[in-house]
DNA sequence: TCTATTCCCGTACTTAGGTACGGAGTCAAT
DNA sequence: ATTGACTCCGTACCTAAGTACGGGAATAGA
């Protein structure tokens, strides 16, 4: 008795447009249901889940055709393919994480000088990207 | 005696475009050098700082704009304004690193899983980022 | 049943972030 | 002094990721 929706109530469910739906299934990242013979196709939570790592992993850096990949490892491939994709990923989402644990760092730095004090603090933040990207 | 750079060398240096350069100066995330009457600009090494920090930056999901802001804490403000946009983006920051971590550890746990394995795996992907999302 | 809301689908438009182009000026090496 | 590479600057063009539009079908609520 999974719940079904319509392309409208699903977009609102997950807080998108509809015709970003559309657009990521022209794009074939979440695919179109089968259309019940001239009616309305419905969706499934499975659907909404989809969509919304979509956007996650988009906040996260990732473009459109990335995520396209990250959504193929849940389709089940063969293991070759997984650890190439995977691995590779994996590489870069280490290297994000180190980057921003770099400007936390900084900016809870900045934000605690900062604290109490009322006049101007200037802050290191673009050298405490150097060691890492020079 | 600081080296100096025309816009090209600074592009080469940095690996950019030289548009690229000059979109940003139009921005106003780097800022042009005054030009010494008639002759060709020059470039210190802030500048390059700051174009890396930018391309990383955006790298790692910030939008110029944001960028931008994360600029002028660089740049000297008053407290209250950098208590206020550091404070935000620290919390940015550490959703995505949130976010981030988890994707990591189901991707090694995948790729684990893949090695010296010759068939198909399932990937629990999506569900991983549900419980931060949902 | 009728009416308002959705859906469907194709096409067109928009925004962010660049890239490319072209003509005139500058600079450095031959 | 001339040539070749580069800079300057304005304008035009491009790609990714949507958003909007509009006419016709379907469907849900009064």
């Amino acid at each position: 008795m999974a719940k079904r929706y319509t392309i409208g109530t699903l977009a609102r469910q997950v807080g998108v447009n509809v015709e970003t739906i559309r657009y990521y299934q022209r794009r074939g990242l979440v695919q179109e249901p089968a259309k019940p013979f001239g009616a309305i196709r419905h969706y499934a939570q499975a659907h909404a889940r989809r969509l919304r790592f979509t956007k996650e992993a988009q906040r996260l850096g990732f473009s459109l055709d990335e995520v396209g990949e990250l959504l193929s490892l849940e389709d089940g491939l063969h293991c070759r393919e997984v650890e190439d994709i995977a691995g590779q990923k994996l590489a870069t989402v280490r290297e994000r994480m180190a980057q921003l644990s770099k400007i936390e760092r900084l900016l809870a730095v900045l934000v605690g000088q900062c604290h109490g004090n009322s006049g101007k603090v200037r802050c290191p933040l673009i050298a405490s990207l150097e060691s890492a990207t020079a």
